[in-house]
DNA sequence: AAACAGATGTACT
DNA sequence: GTACATCTGTTTA
């Protein structure tokens, strides 16, 4: 899933008109200590072990919602965490949904990005191929940055936080 | 600029 | 009860 994780930056998604172009991604693996996957199957996370091309919503915090792109073959529980997206469209509703003018503030985290986008938990296990949501493959190949992630405690070392070179609109610099 | 507290659903010990 | 794939506002240096 790290090879889905490179291919997402620089692609363009849309939920319902908003969005713009992933500049920020993670992956996660069962086989990881840090995914949701690692320890079983539960409720929340049940979307992980169906089939690729679906969308994992879960709770951060109690209080963010973060997006996941589930990836790879049924069964293996990976999928890639957006961490940020470079904001292209639906500007004004992205703003009055985030309370903030600053574009480099709206899409800017996990967190962020699902308020902008308005993805919660409804959005849980939907068809990215489908309604709401539209995926654009990238034009140019971008360059990019490969590093370790971020807000975690365990295997916080494995470099398998991906971004776009030179973008001004990452969660935090590389 | 860095540190921290607060908000609080879901999963795990 | 504790930890957590977060963000924001406030406090401290």
């Amino acid at each position: 899933m790290c090879v889905v994780a490179r291919e997402l930056i620089g692609a363009t998604l849309l939920v319902s008109g908003a969005g713009g172009i992933i500049v920020e991604a993670e992956a996660y693996h069962h086989t990881d200590p840090a995914a949701h996957s690692y320890s079983g199957q539960t409720p929340r996370n049940a979307v992980m072990f169906g089939p690729p091309g679906y969308l994992y919503v879960y709770r951060s915090y109690g209080i963010h919602w973060c997006m996941n792109f589930v990836c790879e073959k049924e069964g293996s529980a990976s999928a890639v965490l957006i961490r940020a997206i470079e904001p292209t469209h639906g500007l004004s509703k992205m703003r009055r949904r985030r309370g903030v003018k600053d574009e480099r503030l709206l899409c800017s985290g996990p967190g962020k990005l699902c308020q902008a986008l308005a993805v919660t938990h409804a959005h849980n296990g939907l068809p990215l191929d489908k309604s709401p949501f539209k995926l654009f493959a990238r034009g140019a190949k971008p360059g990019i940055l490969v590093g370790p992630r971020i807000g975690i405690t365990k295997a916080a070392e494995k470099p398998w936080r991906f971004g776009m070179k030179g973008s001004r609109f990452l969660s935090r610099p590389f």
